[in-house]
RNA sequence: GCUGCCGUAGCUCAGUGGUAGAGCACCCCCUUGGUAAGGGGGAGGUCGUAAGUUCAAUCCUUACCGGCAGCACCA
């Protein structure tokens, strides 16, 4: 596409472009008259009030001169689509903050991100967020002052002089990778420039002041760990200032719902210094957990044999699994501690199942009329993560996968590969997760073993059972493809959820791996006779599942439903005359399953009721001298002001009903 | 791992170059109160670890450990 604003010296006078706008009119126009006259031509106060124009739907300056027929609309500073131009301008005005308030300070990138923007700068010293509220006021003078955004393309000599001049190192690498086919573009903002694609709006008052610097944090130029580490502001910036306010509040709240300060407050688990990234599970975590494993076990039942291999084994056997090559560096191993032990080989302690699952079926032969064989495990996996990267449950050291590994026939891969899908969005379905999933294929990375041959093949079968689950769920499933992001021995689906809060997960997985079963010589006989090599498919659904309660947690903000609530029932007296109603009543709740303690404490009710909530326990019973006399109980559930007075059997009937799993309730409807 | 910030009681946090405080939680006493904090009293800390500077370090310096944010990584 020509540059527009490579013509913008000398408007041709001959020809016209037809213009179509929102409302249908179709108007003829000089060739390269630009936005800004027809808004003018239009109305003054329309061209006052639009900061950019979309031509085909695209944003581009309204400065530009136009060169097609095209379909234009011009964009308010309200608009919508106006939102990322606010933030890139905000990202501009920023740098212009910095570079007048820490001379020296050179300038990089400064892209408009999901909830905002940034901008990465080198210097010396690093900003720290005490520096945040001089370069607001210095942004907020430089928005007050107004100057319009004006394009300039310059040669790349005369953009390579300037910058190298002034000492712009990274502005000259950013030059240099720009393709010789497109222009070098500078927007000026008064004496202050920027090399830019664009577009921005009309002038920096537009920005507005509904902008806040929100953290500092180092980035590695251009992302690789090997380049210099720059320092990154993070900003944002929306229309209006409510609009920030409400942000921020969106914020706050999801800072409320963070896993590690539920697991805190909820007494779910915790963290120790002596044991960076292994999780201490407390009483109601580990129930919490337990639920969901008893769960996924349902789930494989009649489909999958549940197996369990050894926590460490020889480091011989990942040689040959390829993982001591390749992942080395992530392991744990360990030796016996003895000084005079005899026995002083290295023990790998397991990253993956993989590798024991295929010395289970490797054990005894194996007939083509055995497969498709599915090994399930919930085994504990140990990966040394960089330190960096720990976070709460989320990214830990030690966890405890819902892995499988499913050894079939190439014929029988897709069918796998589908029942494998139907499992996981059906778990998703019952967890919660029912809208915005989306799977998308991960294909061969750099890194990787195998022909390509292989590769074509495996990456084909994947694509073509993506459409299919595509198809089936009539669209609903959104796929999509993550280039070179597959394993190094074999593509894979990720299967991505989104949360109540519209965060994305990456929780489960199918990998094809055509490698280990080679690498370990895995055969089955065929129907002649003859050996044959067997498919390899990883799956997890949950992923890890520490991780995936953690995710759990945050999606709940700890209010469980009733089925996955650690602590469903408390009984809490009014006085202690109801102590042995109160008793007789978590008997009956423990004798229909219910997970139910007593709060027989000295205390009034108002205080255990604040208690027990702030606790978030789903369901109160209180009961007092009335209720104990009836037979009844009055309750209220979390998140309700409202008690119901019912009869104690009524009343922990509905209560057991509604506690029991979906999957049981669906077995349950059926019958 | 990298950059920056942080580490004081179970939790949330205040504080000082002369070895520490608050609220909540905890324990005891009084209170038996009908749906989100009743009252009183008490106990609790080698101020992350180690070295250094200093007459003196929780406070200053360095290293290490751990955490937080982001980056990089995630079989």
């Amino acid at each position: 596409m020509p540059d527009p604003a490579g013509g913008a010296a000398a408007p041709s006078s001959a020809k016209t472009i037809a213009l179509t706008f929102p409302d249908g009119a179709r108007r003829d126009y000089p060739d390269n008259i630009t936005g800004l006259d027809i808004a003018k031509g239009i109305s003054p106060s329309l061209a006052k009030r639009t900061v950019a124009m979309a031509l085909d739907g695209r944003l581009a300056d309204l400065a530009d001169p136009i060169e097609h027929d095209a379909k234009i609309e011009f964009v308010s500073r309200e608009d919508p689509r106006a939102l990322e131009l606010i933030r890139h301008d905000a990202a501009h005005v920023l740098a212009e903050a910095v570079q007048s308030l820490f001379p020296g300070t050179q300038v990089t990138i400064g892209p408009v991100i999901e909830n905002g923007f940034y901008y990465d700068f080198f210097r010396n010293e690093p900003f720290t967020p005490e520096d945040f509220s001089a370069i607001e006021k210095k942004m907020r003078e430089i928005v007050a002052r107004d100057r319009p955004f004006t394009k300039e393309v310059w040669s790349r000599e005369q953009a390579k002089e300037t910058f190298g001049k002034m000492g712009e190192r990274f502005k000259l690498e950013l030059i240099d990778a720009i393709p010789a086919d497109q222009s070098i573009k500078i927007y000026k903002q008064g004496d202050w420039f920027d090399l830019c694609r664009g577009p921005h709006m009309t002038s920096v008052g537009k920005v507005g002041n509904a902008f806040k610097l929100m953290k500092v944090a180092g980035a590695y130029w251009r992302g690789d760990s090997n380049n210099p580490m720059l320092t990154r502001i993070y900003g944002t910036a929306f229309a209006k200032q409510d609009e920030l306010d409400a942000y921020l509040k969106q914020i706050e709240q999801a800072e409320k719902r963070d896993h590690r300060k539920l697991g805190r407050e909820l007494d779910l688990f915790h963290f120790q210094e002596e044991g960076p990234g292994v999780v201490f599970w407390h009483a109601k975590g580990w129930s919490l957990f337990q639920t969901i494993i008893a769960y996924m076990r349902r789930r494989l039942e009649g489909e999958y044999d549940e197996v369990n291999a050894p926590q460490m084994l020889d480091k011989s056997l990942w040689e040959t699994s390829g993982h001591w090559g390749w992942y080395r560096e992530n392991m744990f191993a360990a030796q016996s501690a003895g000084d005079e032990a005899e026995d002083k080989r290295w023990f790998a302690i397991k990253p993956m199942n993989c590798p024991g699952h295929v010395q289970i079926f490797k054990h005894g032969l194996k007939s083509y009329r055995d497969l498709p064989i599915r090994l399930a495990e919930f085994g504990m996996v140990h990966r040394y993560e960089p330190s960096g990267a720990l976070h709460g449950l989320l990214r830990v050291r030690g966890f405890t996968q819902d892995d499988a590994h499913i050894f079939c026939t190439e014929d029988q891969l897709a069918e796998e590969c589908l029942k494998i899908n139907d499992l996981i969005l059906s778990v998703y379905a019952d967890f919660g997760f029912t809208d915005d999933i989306v799977i998308k294929l991960a294909t061969r990375p750099e890194k990787r073993v195998g022909t390509d041959a292989m590769w074509d093949h495996a990456e084909g079968v994947l694509k073509t059972v993506l459409e299919r689950i595509a198809r089936q769920s009539g669209n609903r499933i959104k796929t999509g493809v993550n280039p070179g992001e597959g394993t190094f021995y074999g593509p894979k689906f990720e299967y991505v959820l989104r949360d109540a809060i519209g965060r994305d997960w990456q929780c489960g997985t199918t990998q094809v791996d055509f490698n280990l079963p080679e690498r370990f010589g895995a055969f089955y006989i065929d129907a002649h006779g003859e050996k044959k090599q067997p498919v390899m498919v990883h799956r997890a659904i949950c992923g890890s599942l520490e991780r995936f309660t953690g995710i759990l947690i945050e999606h709940h903000a700890g209010h469980f439903p009733l089925w996955l609530a650690p602590r469903q029932i408390v009984i809490a007296t009014i006085t202690s005359d109801a102590d042995d109603y109160a008793r007789e009543v978590l008997k009956a709740a423990k004798q229909l399953g219910l997970r139910a303690d007593l709060d027989l404490r000295n205390e009034k009710i108002n205080y255990k009721i604040r208690e027990h909530s702030l606790a978030k326990v789903p369901v109160l019973l209180v009961v007092g001298r009335k209720e104990a006399e009836t037979k009844a109980v009055s309750m209220r559930r979390l998140g309700s002001e409202k008690q119901t007075v019912m009869p104690l059997d009524a009343a922990l009937g509905s209560l057991a009903a509604e506690a029991v799993p979906p999957d049981v309730k669906r077995v349950q409807a059926a019958a």
